[in-house]
DNA sequence: ATGGTCGGTCCCCGA
């Protein structure tokens, strides 16, 4: 049996409900990890999402941030609503779950990774911080040896080959090399990117910037990731990257990546 | 080019 599991930043769940309905029902991914809700637990359209047959978790925050895990297969257990070893981060940006697929537990999270500009200062020493805190869950989840992917707006270019044009990021959180040694280290545990698994794919994006006309001239980033440990590396299929909602009317900044596993 | 984008909001801030 497949298992598809897609990452999508939002940009608000409530100015993009019709367009995230529509893609749920042609997609159907089995499971949706969104990001940048935006919006409390209770201002969730949980309704509208169940009635598509989705269990749903959500890790809410007013105005910013926000995390969602969307699963049609049960939720087993809601590992953790926060990373580990943030005493004073009131931010939502994770939501760790064990859903119950055929094959057996695994293990989702979605993620959604302080931007960090500008830099240097406070918001990317923050972001930094973040990167080591999730590093070090990674690391404790790969003692599990099950299937984990961990799903979402990394808010990292991981190679010159995500970005239209690397000098124009030059000096930006998203590109910085201390960005990308972070991103690595938690590769080098034993995660694999799902996207850069697939060989011979280079500039495709995942977010296109709403301002100067970088969707119609393709000036994007790809900064949306699945992360895999050995055992979902193993079982990943395919990966693609849709590209169909961000040409919508009301669109998201970014677009989804869905891997597809058998699992 | 003189603006140039969104979304959520105490009318600016974050991306």
């Amino acid at each position: 049996m497949t298992l598809t599991v897609a990452a999508w930043n939002v940009n608000s769940i409530k100015a993009r409900l019709p367009n995230v309905l529509d893609w749920l029902k042609d997609k159907a991914p089995d499971v949706a990890c969104l990001q940048e809700i935006k919006c409390q637990d209770e201002g969730f359209p949980r309704l509208e999402i169940e009635e598509l047959g989705y269990n749903v978790e959500t890790v809410g925050q007013k105005s910013y941030n926000g995390v969602a895990l969307l699963s049609k297969r049960p939720i087993e257990e809601v590992a953790l609503r926060a990373l580990p070893g943030g005493e004073d981060d009131e931010q939502a940006r994770y939501v760790e779950a064990v859903i119950a697929a055929d094959s057996g537990p695994v293990r989702v999270a979605s993620i959604y990774l302080p931007n960090g500009n500008p830099a240097p200062g406070p918001k990317y020493d923050f972001k930094l911080a973040w990167m080591k805190r999730l590093k070090d869950r990674a690391e404790a989840l790969l003692a599990f040896e099950e299937p984990v992917i961990l799903a979402g707006d990394y808010n990292v270019i991981p190679r010159d080959s995500d970005v239209h044009d690397a000098a124009a990021w030059e000096g930006d959180a998203l590109i910085l090399p201390a960005t990308r040694d972070a991103f690595s280290a938690i590769k080098w545990l034993g995660y694999a990117d799902a996207f850069e698994q697939v060989d011979g794919r280079a500039h495709q994006y995942t977010f296109w910037d709403y301002q100067a006309g970088a969707w119609p001239k393709n000036n994007g980033i790809r900064i949306d990731h699945l992360l895999l440990s050995p055992q979902a590396a193993d079982r990943l299929k395919s990966v693609e990257i849709d590209k169909e909602p961000r040409g919508r009317e009301k669109a998201s900044d970014h677009t989804p990546i869905i891997g597809v596993f058998e699992l």
